[in-house]
DNA sequence: GTTATACATTTGTATATACAATTGTTGTAG
DNA sequence: CTACAACAATTGTATATACAAATGTATAAC
C-alpha cells in the first residue's frame, strides 16, 4: 500500500506532519476499501451513510437538517445524495406538512433491503481492515483519536 | 466538532466500525484544517502536494508516473493537478526529449517562493491540530497507523 | 518495414464536494 | 397587512476524483 511507499522510506519527515500524512493514507486507504465493498451495489460511501443514518431513526422521518447533522458532508450535498437514492427508490421524499420549508425523509422496504445485503459486505471490509490490529489497539487508537 | 456530535454519543456502535468511522471524522477535521489554511493561497492540498513533492527532488526532474507514485489519487487527476498548477505558474511542463512520451515536470521560482510561504501556514495548522497530544502519543498513534 | 504490443499521458464521463447565491416559506415588527 | 428578517432546502459554479477509453510514442516480432 501506499502507506508504506510513501511514509516508510522517509523518515526524515518530522513526527508530526509525518503522523497526519500517515493518518490521512490509512483513511484512504480504508475509504478505497470501502469504495470497492459497496461498488457492487452500486452506491457510494456518502449514499451508504445516509441509509444507515435513516435506518437508525426507526420510522421517525428524517429533515435534511438532521440529516446533515449526522454527516460530515455539507448541506448541498445532501440534497442531491438523497436525489440519488430517491431515483433508486431507496427512500421517499415528502414536503413536510407542518413546515412546508421542510422536507421528510423515509427509507423504503426496498432501501432496507438493499442496506441487509450492504451490512454483511461492510462487515466483511471493516474485519479485513483491522485484521492486524487487536482488541486493545482498537481502543487505544481510540484514546488517541479522541484527543483531536 | 462533529466527532463528539457523532461518535461519543453514539457507544452502542460495535468497537471496529467506531474506531474506523473516528478515524474517518478525524481524517475530515484536518483535511478541513489544511484547506483552509491554504485557502489564501488560493490553492488546494493536492496541488499544495505536488508542489512539495516537486522541491523535494531538488531540480530532478519528476514526469507524471513518479509523481504519482507519491501521491495518494490517481493518475488520471495528476495530469490536471500539473495544469491548474501550470497556469499559476508554479510549475512548468516539457515533453521529455528522451522519451516524448514522458513529460518532464519542475517547480519553478516562483513556486519555491509560493511554497515558502504556504509552509508556514501549513505547520501553524499542524500544530493547531495535534495541540492536545504528547509526543509520546504521536509515537503511539504511527505505530497503531502501521498495522493498518 | 509493417503489425502488434506496451508504455506514458491525456481526455471523456459521471459523481462528489465546497462555497455562494437563490428560491420558497414562515415568523415578526411596525 | 406589508415589509423584512430568518429558516430550510435547492441550484449554480468550480474543483476534485474514479474509471474507462483514447491518443501518441516506443519497442518488439516477424
Amino acid at each position: 500500500m501506499n502507506v508504506e511507499k510513501i511514509i516508510k522510506t522517509e523518515t526524515e519527515i518530522p513526527l508530526i506532519p509525518r503522523t497526519l500524512i500517515h493518518l490521512t493514507l490509512v483513511n484512504a486507504k480504508i475509504t478505497e476499501i470501502f469504495a470497492s465493498a459497496l461498488k457492487p451495489h452500486d452506491i457510494s460511501i456518502q449514499q451508504f451513510n445516509v441509509l444507515r443514518i435513516l435506518r437508525g431513526q426507526k420510522g421517525k422521518p428524517s429533515n435534511l437538517s438532521t440529516l446533515n447533522e449526522r454527516m460530515v458532508t455539507k448541506m448541498s450535498n445532501t440534497t442531491r445524495l438523497v436525489d440519488k437514492l430517491l431515483s433508486k427508490g431507496y427512500v421517499d421524499r415528502i414536503v413536510c406538512p407542518s413546515n412546508r420549508r421542510k422536507v421528510e425523509i423515509n427509507i423504503t422496504k426496498d432501501g432496507l433491503k438493499a442496506l441487509k445485503f450492504m451490512d454483511a459486505e461492510m462487515e466483511k471490509a471493516n474485519d479485513f481492515i483491522v485484521q492486524d490490529l487487536t482488541e486493545q489497539d482498537l481502543k487505544q487508537l481510540n484514546n488517541l483519536l479522541n484527543k483531536f
